[in-house]
DNA sequence: AGAGGCAGTGTTATCGCTAACACTCGGAAA
DNA sequence: TTTCCGAGTGTTAGCGATAACACTGCCTCT
């Protein structure tokens, strides 16, 4: 920076005037050290900047399993947003879901001096974890419950429920059955209570439901279970790889979808058009989930308060996999 | 940091090396040093450190669509693996691949003080772009080609495609079409190679291959076109999703799998063992590769030399989407 | 004509930490 | 007994930037 300085003959505080505060140098000296910084390529320091400054450019996101589709979307949201806002994105993962290991990555960021962190962790540790938060650091959720003591951004899983087991309905099924999520996590609840209350407001009977682990597998394993059960017309199933399992279960046991059973999917992969058949699911936008929790951790930073939820609406994408009853 | 070593009734720099060289401190002002540390709940500042050491912890990955299974799977194994050996992970995904977005992203890693980057871009245009890099950036590529200038890991494509041919001459069909990936990409372009250079190799029929663009859509369509060929009993699809794309456009025209046709995919995605039917596909182990990745990196910022290959073998899974020609 | 203001630039003092060297002191070697 | 060594600790001097204030002209206002 000095040698910069030196070559433009200015001083080195001009340069930095320069690069953070432009309209503060006469355009023409502007030009010169512009000059000089293209001619030895020079690039500031990061480390001594935010020694100075005590803001890194870097935020933080916490989440488990970055590979299922949904975190993965999601992160992939934060970080084009965080990009046109000139912040970087630094990942941790977690290895299981506790209390623990949520502070543990929250600490392996902090110790980085992010200047915030987002957690995609929608699962009941997550708020626990978020209790007992330092307060010091901007903190931000991605699909947390009602309780979480910090500002939330997450699809609205209650109404997709709702929109799922409406739509089953409205098809003439006396009632849905459903395929859940693990219990304990935010997003399975939200849908289950979503499905339970619609049922529960047309007066129609409430069938166990089942909770799988989000897998095709499981999918599959209770599917077995529900393709024996004559009784089963519908189902509304809380992920779409569950619901592939299920696809896979039914047709073994000679069921077909939709003219015997009809199934609704959650996330809407994009694989979903093409399974056998093709999935009516609601979709998640989890790209703009990323953003409004990319904007409200940015209002944290900068100093606004208040517990705000953003809440995002998703939508039912009707397919072939759901049909009139016969 | 005063503070602490106030407390311990140390100097600052016993604190310093408490921290960051134990055994050079005697165990008791160790323990008196750890216990002021926390009292006091004092964390190191990150800036300070990483601007006189000159190093900074993080690493960076530059990577485009970290939402396909494949790239995200990778990221995930490198963040492992980084975690393990305390450094902590950047991202910058692509908008696009062309050889400007990709020195883009490595110089927004850069400009964060990033100690050393690991692209994920298995494209040509990033062999491309690598040819340009600064000098001073340790960096390693991530499925790259021959000819790419840096260290690169990668599952061994050609192999991976050999693997799939083979198993279905092997099953006796007269020869065996190809779906292959987008054109420029190094992986597909493997797979090709490997598949075209078995058929060569047994005298067989090399059927002009079909490219599509990784998506579950592109499968269909190009499916369709299959579909109508008598001649075509085998086809190995270049990835799972193009798979999925090609079992439904043959189920729609009537076709049985594997009965009348035998389909090999590529990935084993988790959801391909509930594909209909269960897909046989060759599994890559991303988070091996992406461990590997990080070997070298390390390797590189350590000053260890050297235009290393790491090649990761694929394994090929057998599922029901194959069968003997009748 | 003098006071005041403002745009543009320079000076100085840190930010929090560690590298490098200096010091102290007890015990082993001569 | 003296010398030397080395383990353990302290002192000093930056690392490369920016915040805060100081300075210099020139223009405007009274």
């Amino acid at each position: 920076m000095e040698d910069v300085a030196g070559l433009a003959g200015v001083s080195a505080m001009t340069v930095s005037r320069v690069l953070n505060a432009p309209e503060k140098v006469r355009p023409e000296t502007r030009a010169r050290v512009l000059a000089a910084v293209q001619e030895l390529g020079y690039r500031p320091n990061f480390a001594a900047r935010s020694l100075v400054t005590g803001r890194s450019g870097v935020l933080g996101v916490v989440s488990f399993d970055t590979t299922l589709y949904g975190p993965a979307s999601t992160l992939y949201g934060i970080e084009r947003a965080a990009r046109q806002h000139d912040y970087l994105v630094s990942i941790a993962s977690l290895e299981a879901l506790t209390r623990r290991s949520i502070a543990e990555g929250v600490e392996r960021l902090r110790s980085q001096s992010v200047d915030g962190v987002i957690i995609i962790a929608p699962h009941e540790s997550a708020s626990e974890g978020l209790r007992h938060l330092p307060k010091d650091l901007p903190v931000v959720d991605v699909g947390g419950g009602e309780g979480v003591p910090v500002p939330v951004a997450a699809v609205d899983q209650h109404s997709g429920g709702a929109r799922a087991t409406r739509h089953l309905l409205s098809l003439g099924h006396r009632t849905v059955w459903h395929l859940s999520g693990p219990p304990n996590w935010i997003d399975a609840s939200g849908r289950l209570q979503g499905w339970r209350s619609v049922l529960e407001a047309e007066g129609r009977e409430v069938p166990e439901p089942l909770a799988g682990d989000w897998s095709a597998q499981s999918g599959y394993e209770h599917g077995r279970r529900l393709a024996r059960d004559p009784e089963v017309t519908a189902v509304f199933v809380a992920n779409d790889p569950m619901a592939l399992g299920l696809l896979r279960a039914l047709r073994e046991a000679g069921k077909r979808v939709p003219e015997d059973v009809s199934i609704v999917g959650f996330d809407d992969v994009p694989e979903a058009a093409y399974f056998w058949p093709p999935l009516t699911t609601v979709r998640q936008n989890f790209g703009e989930v990323g953003g409004q929790a990319l904007q409200l951790l940015l209002d944290r930073i900068a100093g606004v308060e208040g517990d705000v939820r953003r809440m995002v609406e998703p939508e039912l994408v009707v397919r072939e996999s759901t049909a009139q009853l016969r």
